[in-house]
DNA sequence: CGGTACGTTGAAAGGTGTCAACGCTTGTGG
DNA sequence: CCACAAGCGTTGACACCTTTCAACGTACCG
């Protein structure tokens, strides 16, 4: 296994400014342990219906979330870049699939040790309800993309929401593929770059590199997401 | 406002014999107090963003609870049969709105006095945070549907769905117009219309009412289901 | 008896998918 | 160092599934 296997074809994602410390809120009331772990890009960090034992949190890089149907359509039902928690279960198992989009590094804390923090401190109990409703709403907001916006209007959001998570000088440097973002928006490869090359052909956004996108006029973008 | 005013174009639903009183596991442990409430159909429950203050349990009857984008766009997440729980939410405000589908009632309860419980008991706490998460299972379920499934994939999972969950006798008795349906697939009325057609032609299930189907192939439908 | 809501079906349009070709970059091996 | 393969992204042509628009029938209700 050689260590440049599967590099990278994007530059490591540095992490935000604006990272909330989701993990703090956790941590910081009970003292849990968290250790760190690298995963090479493409690799699997947890299947589905895996036991859970791990809750994770990205420390630099970019996971993907996703379910499989048995013919190998794939549904996409979240990215997570740095300063996200993902893997947080209240059963026992993985409810999706994770892998990682590039190298990444996560941190990561036993769930059993967390289910314990939860067991004696109320407030635990309760933040890890508020992180699993927060979850819930981003997947109802994808609920109404998925099944009632057009392929324009499901990029726009796509842009919108990468340029808020991950812009820092005002470029998008976007870890995943076409396909990726496609098996997100519930589009194909090749509808996601036409829709994007139209925005360019419109001036909302510049390409510097097919992953380096610049955003020109994000309140188009804003009306176009309906 | 006159009492039969937007009366149910179906006959009211009774409570199947299988529900799973997802309450109980809450008021039995503190002694909640429960009320009850009628809604007419078509009326609204709450509003998205609406301050939530109960918790919702479906008694008879059934509801949807969707959000809209500007124009008027409907995205269904969730159809909530007897039995069922709706509107517990980790924040203070609903995140999608809620109508009752026919004539309904519900069971209620003050949220306010639902924290406090959990505030004063773990185990509320952890079932709270176990519903959400049950919530978001399913949410991330239809993501794939939405996402990756055809007309006929759609219907089949709804079907064995509402079959699995409101079946008493064989037959399935729907609360819901063809645009409901169709609005929670995120198809047209027009192709649930075709694809239910479809299957009747094919012998798979057989109506005796637009609203009443008789499952004729569960195997068949499984296998449509992706 | 007329109006409205609901459901079905047909015909045509259109948006997205499928299939294919091509260019570019990267990594590999002769 | 160059040839080659593989992965990725773009674009074109065409197919097809779903939507749109319309007509019609039925049930229910004022």
């Amino acid at each position: 296994m050689d260590m440049l296997t599967n590099a990278p074809t994007t530059t490591p994602i540095a992490a935000p400014n604006h990272v909330s410390d989701q993990f703090a809120g956790i941590t910081g009331h009970v003292g849990l342990v968290a250790s760190e772990f690298t995963y090479k890009k493409d690799e699997e960090i947890f299947g589905e219906d895996e036991p859970a034992e791990y809750v994770y949190q990205v420390t630099s890089g970019a996971v993907r979330s996703y379910r499989l149907l048995s013919d190998g359509r794939r549904q996409i039902g979240a990215f997570h870049l740095p300063g996200d928690v993902f893997g947080l279960e209240a059963s026992s198992v993985h409810r999706l699939a994770a892998e990682a989009i590039v190298d990444t590094t996560v941190r990561l804390i036993k769930r059993n040790s967390l289910e314990r923090a939860a067991g004696a401190d109320v407030s635990v109990a309760r933040k890890l309800w508020i992180m699993t409703a927060g979850e819930l709403k981003r997947a109802e907001n994808h609920m109404l993309l998925l099944g009632r916006k057009n392929a324009l209007e499901r990029i726009a959001n796509f842009l919108l929401d990468m340029d808020r998570r991950l812009s820092v000088t005002g470029m998008i440097a976007l870890p995943m593929c076409r396909r990726d973002i496609g098996d997100y928006l519930g589009l194909t490869l090749e509808t996601v770059s036409r829709a994007l090359s139209q925005l360019q052909a419109q001036g909302v956004l510049g390409f510097s590199g097919a992953r380096q996108i610049e955003l020109r006029n994000r309140d188009r973008l804003r009306k176009m997401d309906a």
